[in-house]
DNA sequence: GATGAATGAGTTTTCATTCAT
DNA sequence: GATGAATGAAAACTCATTCAT
């Protein structure tokens, strides 16, 4: 029934599986890393200055220069798409942030220092990504997919904070003090902080002005710790 | 079978053309203002539950249970419903503003503490008005109508606050010591941790606790005006 | 808060409910009824002789005469549009048959040939519906909307014709001797003939002839029942 | 880690190019034939579940587990792939009649007996195959090339059926007396029942029986010819 | 003032087909 | 010969808006 010499099976099963182990990706397979990268980067643009309202796949190809079909096959619809979206852009966020905290001495206060500089840099407090963010958080309701990528500050950026105030006043890392905890409060009380300063810069970003920013934060931080803030650090 | 009195159906042929005409003037203008209000808050619920995205004039006026024209008679378009219902909603928001101000001992440690309760209650912070403030603000880009609406902390409100820590420290009200004024920055200090509870609700409202957030708020009050603003306050 | 007078609310109750009842349809009833079945016919004529899969909508509001967004606001979508066709059909197919019944003499004879002349009329079998029929037939899988539209010689339509030949042969009518009954096979035998006429005419409307399909048809009947059919009737 | 002998990588490195210069012209054309009909079966089974309609390149390529251009390389396009199908389902219906002809002794009884149950038997009668036949049938519109295959009970077929019952009259095989003839009528009238039986089959695959139908067919005929059919041959 | 049938522009999505690799 | 990324025409569907009643 079946008389094809044994290697016809043996040279299958090689093509199928093992033999792409070893080789790097193709011209053909770049290209096509390329075009979902380039769909990604003009759907965050479109989303930018229309909004999610506006980021209709005609305008998002148009921005991208690529075909109609091309947001069906990379993603599996427009809706998938914004989801990636929201996912890449969280990722570019946590990179410079630890872009920024690798850059730093590892003291606290200057690791504290740090997100807060890298919070109100030009690469991460842009026009561009702030209107995306927004536009992200607008479009949360009833627990959909980008609830869980709207959300920069969150659990892991909380325990990095936190414990860079704990070593900061040279405790014992615990949580026995529970959530009065003045290392928990001002933990929460930074993040606040900066959200309140990425919604300035949202809804006034004509009047924003980063060096004035880090002073009132480092006002507030000072308040608290005064041995190791001060508003000389912020200016 | 049918022995209804025969004016009945006089009245039935009325109808057809114009029941109005034997409604007092009030009578239809208080329908009419029902109407647009009835239109406001289905709106409002709308955006609330599907985001604005989701607001369709078809899921409107089922929310309503009015007919499809309305919304184009007591508004223009879509569009304008739309700001008019951002602009009511921030009516109601400084409306419970004042009611906490008003309500409350006129000096200024207490009306920043009635400022920063109001912001925290029920009636400003919940899940419909917060949900629809980020769904506004995900639509504003460009300048168009809705970023006039979408700040909660304004002017208005920045002005109210920088007196009453100007009053707080016995000091002259004048801003010649510029933004770097410890007043100022308390100000801005203070509406962005306000601003970062709110979106601390919107993004982990059910690990959100009004107490907890009053005492972060107090802590960082505490640390710059020790004379004025302790923790006990807060809990 | 509600001082609205007492007949306001009657009024409003009279006008929701009870009025229609002794309103004839509007003219805009009317027309909206008619354009229901324009979409209705339009979308018969396009299945019979484009198939299903030619019956887009462009197609079908090109034949009706009418605008794009009708088949949505008469039908929920397209897929509903056509179990509505499928629906429509059969009503047909069923008013002609009772057409043919009833201007029949009630002995169970004629009524038998009178089900042979409506299945074999023009009314009934026709380029257009059994292009429609077939069409249907062909997209019935897996137990979709079609499947109980797509069956014209259902258990009505048997138990009608098991019924004549029983009262033919002037027996009991009980079904006691089961299946294997005369009167039993006879009904799926003549049922088997008319659907085999309705095919060969799908396939060779050319070379078919309706005076000689009914010959066929009592050539088998007067088989089984010398004393009741003959060839003559046929002819 | 990696101790695979130094050919190997060539042999991936030709494989990048053209393995198949070592492949024997055979083996190539034997591969070749095998995805067709691997490409046959699959749209045939696509077709089967999903009909006409739900059969696209996709979805058939999905089924046959071969790459998206391979249907334009063994067929122009769908619409040859699906002629195609159609043919060879033909092909397999003509095949099956066959087997049961050949298999069955001469006499024009047990000939005509032989085509019956050919098709009630499983092999012809079966959900997958009807489901197909009524598809394609359902496509049959203004002359296309699906036609001329959709029909099973063509003239050849409508021969041997005739052939048959003038032998079995023991008659001169001549059509002088036309189509009034009986034999020709007794053909007409079995092929339609078998027609009959398939649609049974189709619109009430759970109620049908193969031995019932067989009866029932068999019915007509002892009703016909009563010297050469009674009922104990169907039972 | 109120209604809801009708419109058609614009949206997402599907899909056969092409062609460089 | 085989692959699958890319294309864009055409499909179904949504929706704000209009307007006769």
């Amino acid at each position: 029934m079946d008389n094809r010499p044994f290697y016809f099976y043996t040279y299958n099963a090689i093509c199928q599986y093992d033999v792409f182990m070893f080789q790097t990706p193709t011209l053909r397979e770049q290209k096509k890393a390329h075009n979902r990268e380039l769909l990604l980067e003009a759907t965050a643009s479109v989303i930018a200055t229309d909004g999610i309202t506006g980021a209709s796949i005609t305008r998002i190809i148009e921005q991208a220069g690529l075909s109609r079909g091309m947001v069906h096959l990379h993603f599996v619809n427009k809706e998938a798409l914004l989801v990636a979206v929201a996912r890449h852009m969280r990722e570019q966020y946590f990179h410079h942030i630890n872009e920024f905290l690798t850059t730093t001495s590892p003291q606290p206060q200057y690791q504290l220092e740090a997100i807060i500089n890298a919070e109100l840099s030009e690469q991460i407090l842009n026009r561009r990504s702030i209107n995306i963010w927004y536009a992200f958080r607008g479009q949360c309701h009833q627990e959909n997919a980008y609830m869980q990528y709207a959300d920069t500050r969150d659990a892991a950026m909380k325990d990095k904070v936190y414990r860079a105030f704990v070593q900061l006043l040279n405790r014992p890392e615990s949580r026995q003090e529970g959530k009065q905890d003045i290392c928990s409060d001002a933990t929460y009380g930074l993040l606040a902080l900066l959200e309140g300063m990425w919604s300035d810069y949202f809804l006034h970003s004509d009047e924003f002005n980063r060096q004035t920013a880090k002073r009132i934060i480092f006002r507030q931080l000072s308040g608290l710790f005064p041995n190791h803030f001060d508003l000389t650090g912020a200016m």
